[in-house]
DNA sequence: ATATTTGTGTAGTTTTGCTACCGAAAGGAG
DNA sequence: CTCCTTTCGGTAGCAAAACTACACAAATAT
């Protein structure tokens, strides 16, 4: 079967679940409610556990579009270690913090797996060359977005332009309005549908500024807008006590775009960095005034 | 061999090697040069690759505490899925930024996976008592750590009271001396030595104040001050180019401190929570003057 | 009611992981 | 330098696991 081998296994099973024979069903469930159980045993165990034969663990592996048992388990074992995104497994008022925990950290994990998987490099090599080629950057964001935008302009040293990041609205409007070729717009929505986000990645581009979206809907109003759209595929956040898991990947991406056009600069730039960051280290400790973390 | 089952198994390799036998670190060079090989082929053809016979790749896996080739395989898989960190895997100038991405991202999920692995839920109970029990929080971080406190009090919502972040040290000074009993001061630092948020919390808890402090230094200054201290451990931003992802786990902790204390709030707290969602959605669509993400 | 298709289990084969044993090489003492 | 001891690596055999071919049972259609 033509199965994305970039859906998570545990998604996989669900989604297949329809489609499998009842006994296979059997099989199913024992793995989802017991994964870790499976990793362990062999398929004879599997299969009187789950009340079923061994040709029919067999089949149910089959199904999946693996190989056979192994592969399977294989494959298991790795989407186990990165954990249940909440989707799966619901957090309740009855969980200790404990299990709050790691429901919540496996969540963000597999969240990160899943952007990685469906990550196109071709933008990310648009984006940064956009950067290199720019004089200056402008950083756009609202509520969770705002804190990437912010984190973006903290990383302004590697990027080795002057980054702003206008802390309301109609000054961020305004930057864009005011912006030209020599300068890149870094527009960030998770939804990609805030009009106020949209209508500064609109205004950025008619000024003749370089636009990069970063959003998880491919299909949104700002990736329309962008000349160069990031995606990012992430859990939605359907509960209101579901985490938002969106940030986490959209800093990653900053961290790439920061690291990569570093490097792109250079030894010099590079050895700058070290220096600063020395030295920074030092001044944490010991003036009061403050410093970086 | 007694190895802590918590530390990463190509960590766990690494750490390994000099107590190898000769034939064995063949093995160690073919796992670590090529994991994803050694996953999904037999005893027999690792023996082979490596250039050595069975019982020495079955001797290999004993040397690192595994009962056997399936179990040790199994624990490959796991780590496989993680991505190597980058303390295993240099980033270079010479790296497309498809393996770029890749890298940062198995750095930052890896890190994830540490600060989960180390996670002590005692103190994270702790803190929500804490947080349950005050009339109002104060939040306070600099640089990377100011990003984590900013989005703490995005997330006032979800912990029911007031969450203030003064924007500049000297108000968070003045907001932590003047605070009492009634109130929770959030420190975050991740060396735990940075002077001036040491000094907050020695403040507050002059004043009365509840510290809690999340710091990725158990032995460090701000650990010592605070009343709870959540400890996350990552890995350490040796270079310059290796991205910072002590946030990344900063971030996940106040998802969870929001959540839980939001969950032990109760259904009346819930509810209003959902209708104010719903209702934000909205607004972000229409209304041009902007709204969260 | 019978034929056909679909689904499930039994029995057998092959492969794989593991262990007991033996030979070779390295290091130390006479 | 030689002999003995210790450490190391490989060959061969065994048990168990994964996989396959086949046959029976159930469900559906004719």
């Amino acid at each position: 079967m033509p199965y994305d081998a970039r859906v998570p296994l545990l998604e996989r099973l669900s989604l297949a679940l329809p489609d499998l024979r009842r006994s296979e069903r059997l099989v199913a469930n024992l793995v989802a409610d017991n994964p870790s159980f499976v990793i362990e045993a062999t398929m004879a165990r599997v299969a009187e556990a789950a009340g079923v034969s061994e040709p029919t663990v067999m089949r149910f592996c089959n199904s999946l579009g693996f190989e056979g048992f192994h592969q399977f388990r294989m494959a298991l074992a790795q989407s186990l270690a990165l954990g249940m995104p909440a989707t799966l497994s619901t957090i309740t008022a009855a969980d200790s913090i404990g299990e709050l925990s790691t429901k919540v950290f496996d969540h963000s994990i597999s969240s990160l797996d899943r952007a990685r998987r469906y990550l196109d490099a071709a933008s990310i090599e648009a984006a940064v060359d956009a950067i290199l080629a720019a004089e200056s950057m402008i950083l756009a964001g609202l509520g969770a977005s705002a804190i990437v935008a912010m984190d973006a302009e903290q990383k302004a040293p590697l990027f080795g332009i002057p980054c702003s990041m206008p802390s309301d609205l109609h000054q961020q409007f305004m930057a864009a309005t005011l912006s030209d070729e020599r300068s890149v717009v870094l527009a960030i929505s998770n939804t990609g549908s805030t009009q106020s986000i949209v209508e500064i990645a609109r205004a950025a581009r008619r000024s003749g500024a370089t636009v990069i979206g970063i959003t998880g809907e491919e299909t949104s109003a700002l990736a329309a807008s962008a000349d160069i759209v990031i995606v990012l595929k992430s859990f939605e956040d359907t509960d209101v006590l579901t985490p938002t898991v969106s940030r986490l990947a959209s800093l990653v991406i900053i961290d790439i775009l920061a690291t990569a056009v570093s490097l792109r600069r250079g030894s010099l730039h590079a050895r700058r960095l070290a220096a600063m960051k020395e030295q920074l280290a030092d001044f944490r400790r010991n003036d009061p005034t403050g410093a970086q973390n």
